[in-house]
DNA sequence: CTGAATCCGTCGAGATACTG
DNA sequence: CAGTATCTCGACGGATTCAG
């Protein structure tokens, strides 16, 4: 039953020392903003402007990108450049490292795929329990 | 640089159709949530009771429990059993499909524990440029 | 022990309007 | 076009209390 190749096992989040989780909860805190995973996404295929990007995600509000974006920014996984030009212009792009977050996100979002049925038809069926 | 099996990509998030990227939200909001993560992790390891599950994770609150446990009981990724003993003893158990969700989520811990310091950093020096 | 219900403060997020 | 500031509102989370 998925035993996993337990290499990667080392992690084992959620157990460990209070330090350690409290560590990993600052950057699950990131991961698992709404929003985040969706730029990262949009910016994997190359360097995007402010518009395309939040023209390219559905429901996310200007305020919402620029202060992700800044969140990202910190952290060290997007860059942001400025044209001096007029009108002005600012492009964002991952760095290395926000590119190596691509890879795991993706895992996830093929789980997220596989599983969408299911899950969906598990809250239908609870639901309808529920409604006694 | 990370090219990744291409086979997965499939999935490219963020991209496709706005009907998709809606449905795949509804399921990140779940994973997303600050506990999910957490107690997927701990109930990865075996069935556990509902205060041996609290105390396992520290600054979960009771209410947040329940209520995410409600959550992945209505999405199918825990199952629920109660035994009419007294005092009353419940156990909570990850499904064939939760626990399916433990690997991709390894995937993300592991990412995070290689970035931790890197991203710790990159904060440190952000915000010192920031306090000019 | 498990869990539902209530109250209540806090914070996040949208809308809007305004600079460069 | 890109970004900030302010306001407001609603939702979420914690504490507490009650029930089985």
């Amino acid at each position: 039953m998925a035993k996993t190749n337990l290499k990667l096992v080392e992690v084992d989040y959620a157990s460990e020392g209070e330090a350690n989780c409290k560590a990993l909860g600052q950057i699950f805190e990131r991961i698992g903003d709404k929003w985040t995973i969706m730029i990262v996404g949009a910016l994997s295929r190359g360097p995007m402007r402010f518009n395309t990007l939040q023209r390219s995600i559905p429901g996310l509000s200007h305020k919402m990108l620029t202060t992700t974006l800044r969140g990202l920014e910190r952290d060290g996984l997007v860059t942001r450049t400025a044209f001096a030009t007029i009108p002005p212009r600012v492009d964002y792009e991952l760095t290395e490292q926000g590119r190596s977050l691509h890879e795991p996100l993706l895992t996830l979002a093929s789980w997220a795929r596989s599983h969408q049925d299911y899950i969906e038809a598990s809250r239908k069926s609870f639901d309808e329990r529920a409604a006694e």
